[in-house]
This record gives C-alpha cells, sequence and structure tokens, in this order.
DNA sequence: GAGCACTGC
C-alpha cells in the first residue's frame, strides 16, 4: 500500500503533541488522519495512562474507522481498538483506541465530568460544525485548563480554511498542515448569475456529456423538488441524444428521503462505456462517496434549517454555500484522477460574497436541549450565558432557550436546574419530550408516551412513500393508517406503533401499511433504550409497560394528552374564533395554519379544536403547526399563568453585570442575529452582490 | 390544500 501522507509527519506530530496540551491539524481529504493519528500517538505511549478517543460526526465513520484501524493493528474489533454509538458499544477494558461519535462523548461527559478515562481527545472533521461539537469544543478547551498537571492532550482536525480560527480559539495553540492526496481538480467559473441553476445544470451536464471524455459527472442540487425535475429533463436530453453518437448514460438521483436500497445503486459500478450523471443534496457532500465521479457541477446553493428564537419558528431555505463547502464539493472530483469542478456561479461571487464557513448550527437551532444540559453539568464557575464557544449563539437565543425550559419546568425562576431538569437532561430527547415523559410517569401513561417520544425522534423516517407523485408508481397502495381518533398526530403515532407491535413486530405489516422498515425498528430502539435509561433512574416508580393502557382509551387518552400538555407547555395555540386559523400562546403571537400533513379534521360545523399543543412551527409556503394534539383549555390556564410571571431577566440570573441583563444585551444579539440568520438580510445581500457584480461586467 | 436538506444522543 502507498504510504499515507500523514505518516511522514509522524515525528512532527509527535513532537508538537508533547509539547502542546491542543494541537490543531489542518489534513485534507485523503490524508489519512482518521485512521492514522491514534495509531501514531498509540505508538508512541500516547495510551499508556488512559484511552485515545477520536470523534466522528456520523456513525457509519465510527465503525468504519474502527474496523480499519483494528485491522491495521492485527487486533480484534472491540478489544484495543472499539468504537461506541447509541445502541452499540464494542470497547473492552483492553480497549485503548476508541471511535466514537460526538454525541456519545457528549453524553459520558455527564457521567464523568472530566473525562478522566481519557488520555487523549481527536475531535475529528471540528469543521463540520455540528451543535455537538461546538459544545465539545467549549468544554474540552475548559478541561485542559483543569487536567494540565496530567499529560492530557487534544488534537482538533478542521479544513484547510477554518484551522486558524480553531488555533485561536484555543490561545493560539500550533497548527499542522498535512496533505491529502487528492488529484487536481481544476475548478471553472461561469460568467453570469444564473438565475436559474436547474436550466444551467442541465446545459452544462449535456455539454460535458457531448465533449468530455468518460467519468461520472455527481451535480449538487438543493433538494428533491429540483433533483426530480433536473433528472427528468436530463433523461429527456440525453435520450435525444443516443444513436451512436455519444456513450450511454444512466441518470441516478441522491437525497436522503430516497429509500435506501435506492441509495445504494449509486455503489455499484457503472455498466462498460456508460456514463453516470448522480444528481444529489449536500448528502454527497459529506456522508455519501460516491466512486468514479470526474465532473462535479456545483449549484453554490445548499437547503438549510434555520431557528427563529424570536417567533420559535423554523424555516427551511436555500441558501448560498460556504466556501468551505464549495471546496469540499470540487474534491469529490478529483478522488481518482484529476477532475474538473464547473460551479454555477462567477469567482467574483465565490470571493465576494460566500461566506468562509456555514452558519454553524448552533446558531441556528433552538437551544433548550443544550442550554439544559450545560446546567446539568453544574460545571463551578461557568455561567452558560458566558459559556466560552467558538461562536456564541445570540443572547436571543439564549434567552429563548431559558425561557422554555422556566416553562416546562426545567429551570426555576432564577435561572437555576430543578430537580425535574436533571432528570430531563439525562434523556436523549428534546426537552418538551422528556417533560412530557415525567408528567406522564406521574398520571400512569409513561408506556404510551414512551411510544410517542420514540415515534417523534424517528419521524421522518418513517413515511417515505407520502412524497410527490409516488402514489401512483406504487403497485398497491398501503392499507389505511389509524387516524388518531380525532385527537391528533401523537394518539396516530402511539396507535400506529401499538398496532405494529400487537403483530409482534412484523416487517410484512410494515410493508403493507408503507411504513419504513429501517424507521419503524429505529422507534423499536429508542423506546427500548429510553425504558432502560428511566428504570435505572427512577429504580421503584416507573411503569414503563403501561397496565392502564385499554382504561386510556377509553377516556379519550386523557392523561397521555394532559402530560403532553405539561411538556409542551411553550408550544400551545388557541384556534380563532371564525375560521380555522391558530394564534400560538406565548410572548409573541403568531398566526398558523395546522400543517395539511396532520390527521386533525374539521368537525361537523367545519371547526377544528379548540386549544391545540404542537411539536415544531415551520414556515415553507407559509407557517405551519407540525405534529399536533387537541389540549382542554382548563388544562393551560396554569401554563398562562406562569407566563405572565415570566421575568426573563431573572431567568438569566447573574448576567446582570453591565449592562442591565438580557434584555439590555438583547440588541446587540438581534443585530448579530440579523447577519446571520434574516433570510431578507441574506437576500438583499444576494441582490446587492449580483448588481455589483453586473456593474463591474458593465465596465469591461 | 401543501410538501423534509443533513446529522446525532
Amino acid at each position: 500500500m502507498e504510504k499515507l501522507p500523514i505518516l511522514q509527519f509522524e515525528e512532527k506530530i509527535v513532537e508538537t503533541v508533547k509539547k502542546n496540551a491542543v494541537t490543531v491539524l489542518i489534513g485534507e481529504t485523503g490524508s489519512g488522519k482518521s485512521t492514522q493519528l491514534s495509531q501514531i500517538l498509540f505508538r508512541h505511549g500516547f495510551a499508556d495512562s488512559g484511552t485515545i478517543c477520536v470523534t466522528q460526526p456520523r456513525r457509519v465513520a465510527a465503525v468504519s474507522v474502527a474496523r480499519r484501524v483494528a485491522q491495521e493493528m492485527g487486533v480484534r474489533l472491540g478489544e484495543e481498538v472499539g468504537y461506541a454509538i447509541r445502541f452499540e458499544d464494542r470497547t473492552s477494558t483492553k480497549t485503548r483506541i476508541k471511535y466514537l461519535t460526538d454525541g456519545v462523548l457528549l453524553r459520558e461527559s455527564l457521567s464523568d465530568p472530566e473525562l478522566s478515562s481519557y488520555s487523549v481527545i481527536i475531535l475529528d472533521e471540528a469543521h463540520e460544525r455540528s451543535l455537538n461539537m461546538d459544545i465539545l469544543m467549549g468544554l474540552v478547551k475548559r478541561l485542559v485548563g483543569i487536567r494540565s498537571s496530567s499529560n492530557f492532550r487534544v488534537l482538533i482536525t478542521s479544513a484547510t480554511l477554518e484551522g486558524e480560527k480553531v488555533s485561536a480559539f484555543f490561545d493560539g495553540c500550533p497548527v499542522l498542515n498535512v496533505p491529502g492526496k487528492l488529484f487536481p481538480v481544476e475548478v471553472i467559473y461561469t460568467d453570469d448569475v444564473n438565475k436559474n441553476f436547474v436550466e444551467a445544470a442541465l446545459k452544462k451536464a449535456i455539454d460535458i456529456h457531448v465533449k468530455e471524455p468518460e467519468g461520472d459527472i455527481l451535480i449538487f442540487m438543493t433538494g428533491q423538488e429540483d433533483i426530480e425535475r433536473l433528472v427528468q429533463k436530463l433523461e429527456d436530453r440525453v435520450r435525444s441524444l443516443e444513436e451512436g453518437s455519444v456513450m450511454d448514460a444512466v441518470i441516478y438521483p441522491l437525497h436522503g428521503s430516497l429509500p435506501p436500497e435506492l441509495q445504494v445503486r449509486v455503489f455499484s459500478p457503472p455498466p462498460k462505456n456508460c456514463r453516470r450523471f448522480i444528481v444529489a443534496t449536500n448528502i454527497a457532500e459529506t456522508s455519501l462517496t460516491v466512486d468514479g465521479v470526474v465532473y462535479v457541477i456545483d449549484s453554490g446553493y445548499v437547503k438549510q434549517r434555520q431557528y427563529n428564537p424570536q417567533t420559535g419558528m423554523y424555516s427551511l431555505d436555500v441558501v448560498q454555500i460556504s466556501r468551505v463547502q464549495a471546496n469540499q464539493r470540487a474534491g469529490r472530483a478529483g478522488r481518482t484522477r484529476p477532475g474538473k469542478c464547473y460551479r454555477l456561479y462567477p469567482s467574483v461571487v465565490y470571493n465576494d460574497d460566500f461566506m468562509e464557513a456555514a452558519v454553524p448550527e448552533i446558531q441556528r437551532t433552538s437551544l433548550a436541549g443544550s442550554v439544559l444540559y450545560l446546567k446539568s453539568l453544574d460545571l463551578p464557575g461557568i455561567d452558560i450565558l458566558k459559556f466560552d464557544f467558538l461562536d456564541p449563539p445570540s443572547y436571543a437565543s439564549l434567552g429563548d432557550a431559558l425561557r422554555q425550559l422556566y416553562l416546562i419546568d426545567g429551570i426555576d425562576e432564577n435561572g437555576a436546574i430543578t430537580s425535574v431538569g436533571r432528570i430531563m437532561a439525562e434523556l436523549p430527547l428534546e426537552p418538551s419530550l422528556s417533560r412530557t415523559l415525567i408528567a406522564a410517569n406521574e398520571n400512569g401513561t409513561l408506556s404510551q408516551a414512551l411510544t410517542i417520544a420514540a415515534m417523534l425522534s424517528a419521524e421522518t423516517s418513517l413515511l417515505p412513500s407520502f412524497a410527490k407523485g409516488s402514489e401512483k408508481k406504487r403497485k398497491h397502495t398501503p392499507l389505511k393508517l389509524p387516524d388518531g381518533g380525532g385527537l391528533g398526530d401523537h394518539i396516530q403515532l402511539l396507535q400506529i406503533f401499538e398496532s405494529w407491535s400487537e403483530t409482534k413486530y412484523d416487517i410484512e405489516w410494515c410493508k403493507e401499511y408503507g411504513l419504513q422498515i429501517r424507521g419503524m425498528s429505529f422507534v423499536k430502539d429508542v423506546r427500548g433504550q429510553l425504558c432502560q435509561l428511566l428504570q435505572k433512574m427512577a429504580k421503584c416508580s416507573t411503569d414503563v409497560h403501561g397496565s392502564h393502557k385499554s382504561r386510556e382509551k377509553k377516556m379519550g387518552y386523557r392523561n397521555l394528552r394532559k402530560a403532553l400538555c405539561v411538556g409542551y407547555a411553550n408550544q400551545l395555540a388557541e384556534r380563532m374564533m371564525r375560521h380555522n386559523g391558530y394564534r400560538t400562546l406565548g410572548l409573541k403571537s403568531q398566526l398558523v395554519q395546522v400543517h395539511p400533513s396532520s390527521v386533525l379534521q374539521p368537525d361537523e360545523d367545519g371547526m377544528l379544536p379548540n386549544y391545540v399543543v404542537y411539536h415544531e412551527l415551520i414556515t415553507t409556503s407559509s407557517p405551519f403547526m407540525r405534529n399536533i394534539c387537541t389540549v382542554d383549555m382548563q388544562w393551560i390556564s396554569p401554563i398562562l399563568k406562569k407566563l405572565e410571571k415570566l421575568d426573563i431577566n431573572k431567568l438569566s440570573g447573574g448576567f446582570t453585570d453591565s449592562e442591565g441583563g438580557i434584555e439590555g444585551k438583547g440588541q446587540e444579539g438581534l443585530k448579530k442575529e440579523a447577519t446571520v440568520e434574516d433570510p431578507a438580510v441574506r437576500d438583499s445581500k444576494i441582490n446587492a452582490a449580483r448588481e455589483r457584480f453586473l456593474a463591474r461586467k458593465g465596465k469591461k
């Protein structure tokens, strides 16, 4: 085997790590950092006083890299080299090198805040900036100070463009560069800003197909819709080109909601003399690697989910990619031989408009869970509002998290974590669902609530075939699923799982009802894990098996919905007097609709229920509530009272040093947010850039 | 009458 580039730097790496508590390593794709770094340190005795731990952003990566390292070291997987991912721990007391997902490491720090079993922590692929990774970086930075007397070492690997920033965060620690083994990729820009990237991609792809030698083409689009459109157009055009003038072609869509058996098609080699067109989302950027790609076409866009802490609303927007992402996409063309990347945007857009890196998840998501988690760690002298993050979230976002947590009893009016909050933090669920479980345990409906929590955790992977157009293609229409009995989507989810469990988890049953088997077995696993955790925590007072099932059903699942109402205290809505629109009940009232996917139906008078709780707000074509459960008016009055008493300055307790508490800081928070989160600001920025570009072009 | 990008505990 050819020597991996990183091995030439072995001495340099060892020397640097010996002298420094923290080292940043910039390693391009193919440098071998994920498999070699741990082995290098192992060879030089860094595992003598503890385990070397390496985090990976994805489960499959943790497993496959561990397997590879075990093989290279000639040991059995699970012994000297092991891995730990959710539902699966293949480590033993012998383990010296341990691969795990960042989520698992974060959970471990709950029971061992100093992560004392590890002599070295390697945070791999830190530039992906997942929420877990950002919190880990903050925690690890603190550990470096606390464990300074020991030989505790930290390595952080990142992409080229972000390394210096990470180094600055770790007090200017050294940065090592390790080249990759990629082939050169020629980058070709367009002269114009393309209004329609589907058309532009079509033209470019056909152009390559006709003019360029063999090699597969990978095209980056934003989502299922534009992928299907482009695939259709490509098929039409390719068919019209046939009759011997060009080579054959096959066209594959590739995105997350594609059933797994269609996803894996891209891994089987193409027929001879046949060019493959793979039209993909950013799933092909990092998660899946397609061999044989020589040409990449990059639309320059990606679909991103963002959270607005002012309104509690999520939206899914098409946004410009970052330079890091653009380079990652280009790199996909150079894995097997020199390649070409066609960017469907001009170089000035790349240079002047693209952000260096994507907005990190910590600035795009609700922080209730993370804030609760950090509070539960009881870090002495650490105020969550002053926590040292690589990119701090806005004050608005932190304030929103505190408000949410207060309303569901996770923290008290002074912002201190409650005993309920501690239990919530132990559960691998969002706070609203863990609070629901606790309430359900108190009113005898825990078993059903567990099922709902598990179903919601897997929700997107359950109903794949509900997508547009697939109705017609399917051979038989699936049997009709339970409908929640007029009580809403949570009850429907419960009924679906219960029906399945009555068949003893029969796979055929899932097929008949059009449910994804993988999704359903994931639900079963999650439910099992939650049961175990709760039984361990409570010792006596849990009833995870549910002896009151039939009684609950007769009562219209009253206690269960009551428990949901407690957990979703921050997600209440009231129907408007004369129509079926709703207004959310909270600090900022929003006008929202029931999402069309809901099972909730109007009654004989054409009216929807008066009061509901919802799982999330999402703006697509307009603002919607997704996953809705009916509740009674009398359950919500205590919540409304609590809402009146809410004092955000008290909640953010201790954060009143100079500017009069979090409200005073709020403005700063808002401003900051506008630059990273507000779509309107982003759009005007794109337009301005477009104008700048056109003006420049006009001068020539 | 509308539609979910991608991960993870």
